[in-house]
RNA sequence: GGAGAAAUGGCAGAGUGGUCGAAUGCGGCAGUCUUGAAAACUGUUGAGGGUCACACCUCCGGGGGUUCGAAUCCCUCUUUCUCCGCCA
């Protein structure tokens, strides 16, 4: 959520910025200023006819110190006009503060001057791109034909217990996964980031914190018996450990990694694209998370993409990085960079990672602060980021490690799975 | 699930109708002393709104009520703790 001070300083800026996200702002933007105008004037009218009312209830009180019932009794009359008053001004103030609440959590986050213009996928900017694109071997198979062909994975059984979209892995594909996860587990904790083991099922106040709620409910699970909402990823448990909090100075920065099962409804998404593990009900994830000082967040965001790289790297695995353009940018994010695998046996580029800066659009939901060197409390910059998302590691993996005699393990894993070839 | 107790500032903890945004201790910050540090001493130190700055307003778990006036009384919800039950 944008603060309204930094709109009504900043308002052409604002404009001009979510025209990255091919959105007209103009109108909201006057909106929020012209309700926050209204919010205020109502509150001082508010605030001083509860400081009337209050210096009477003083004199009331000194009056009958003194004995002078009759008087007080007089004056009594007056405060209840008063309190008439102000429960009336009460009502108006919520009800003008909510209708701007209620746009504010509709204005997407500020693009960085960085962000790529642009409408779709097809806009976002390549700006590093490595790894060898493999040569495979006549016959070559997409990864659910792998799956199928070693038996390590099974679509049709986990259809069978929850439905499409929820894999069942066996074997040695269990114990990849498994492999995968303690790999990018001891590689974050390697880089700093310290391992938390989050729930898995989050309240509304966190689904709030983090910008899922409201309005994007409909792709969260929801148990209704218990209003808790399964994780669509560890960043939404992940980031509101910090709801509330204020940080020293010296804290910052913060860095965790953790790992968790993500849940996604991903409604009315079907088609040849989401085959195999290409888009899941349920997949892993490990995420990594930092709390960083306004200053250095873009310099954090950095680190984040060069750590995710170093993986991509040992890995073996051919990636490319794009900056997002304004129209694939995330609601919350001010600039995301996207890693993609090639998959060799699809032909295409498949994500693994997002890593982002919301600068202050999370904190300020969240609460989430830190004691300036002035001692003033001020809003700490967040930045989160898939280091890695399994699925689709997987699918890079297994298409472009097969071999005729099977399916290579890369070599940093190999230690992790304890075999060498899935044959 | 049953019974009881509790929820106050970063933490601990006092405060049962007005002078309480709130004693005291710890912690934090600044200073004195010191070559430096520690100790000791002195001062300072909650948040949000509002203002050029003051004034002023709100907040003692959440919501509602009683009262001229509520941290304090009443109702309700939530959470935590203790005991019992169940249990990986």
């Amino acid at each position: 959520m944008l603060q309204v001070p930094f709109i009504r300083e900043n308002k052409d800026l604002v404009i001009t910025r979510l025209a990255k996200r091919n959105i007209d702002a103009t109108q909201m933007i006057n909106d929020v200023i012209s309700f926050d105008e209204e919010r205020r004037r109502i509150q001082t009218e508010l605030d001083n006819t509860l400081a009337e009312s209050n210096a009477l209830s003083k004199e009331i009180g000194n009056l009958y110190k003194s004995g002078e019932a009759q008087k007080a009794n007089i004056l009594k009359e007056k405060t209840s006009q008063l309190k008439e008053t102000s429960k009336e001004l009460n009502d108006a103030l919520n009800t003008k503060s909510d209708e701007l609440n209620q746009l504010l959590y509709k204005i997407p986050n500020v693009p960085n001057e960085m962000v790529p213009n642009g409408t779709a996928d097809t806009d976002n900017l390549e700006v590093f791109k490595e790894g060898a694109i493999p040569v495979l071997h006549e016959g070559a198979l997409p990864h659910w034909e792998l799956a199928k062909k070693y038996d390590i994975i099974d679509f049709e059984l986990g259809n069978k217990i929850a439905g499409a979209g929820f894999p069942v892995y066996k074997g040695k594909g269990a114990r990849l996964q498994r492999a995968l996860i303690a790999y990018f587990l001891d590689k974050n904790t390697a880089a700093g980031y310290t391992e938390y083991q989050l729930p898995h099922l989050v309240n509304e106040a966190s689904g709030f914190g983090t910008g899922q709620l409201p309005d994007k409910e409909g792709q969260m699970y929801h148990v209704t018996e218990d209003n808790l909402y399964l994780i669509p990823t560890a960043e939404v448990p992940g980031t509101n450990i910090f709801r509330d909090v204020v940080l020293n100075e010296s804290e910052l920065p913060v860095s965790i990694t953790g790992y968790t099962p993500c849940f996604r409804r991903e409604a009315g998404s079907y088609g040849a694209h989401v085959r195999g593990l290409n888009r899941l009900h349920q997949f892993d994830k490990v995420e990594i998370l930092r709390v960083e000082h306004p200053t250095k967040s873009y310099e954090a965001l950095d680190g984040m993409v060069a750590h995710v790289k170093t993986i991509l790297q040992e890995l073996k695995l051919p990636y490319r990085i794009l900056r997002l353009c304004g129209g694939d940018l995330g609601f919350t994010s001010a600039l995301t960079y996207d890693f993609e695998v090639f998959s060799t046996a699809q032909d295409r580029w498949l994500e693994i990672s997002s890593v982002s800066n919301f600068e202050t659009f999370q904190a300020n939901r969240l609460k989430l602060r830190f004691k300036n060197s002035d001692g003033k409390n001020e809003l700490a910059h967040t930045l989160n980021g898939s280091s890695l998302a399994l699925p689709r590691v997987l699918a890079g993996i297994l298409e472009n490690y097969q071999t005729e005699a099977g399916i290579v393990i890369p070599e940093v894993l190999q230690a992790y799975t304890g075999f060498k070839i899935i044959d």
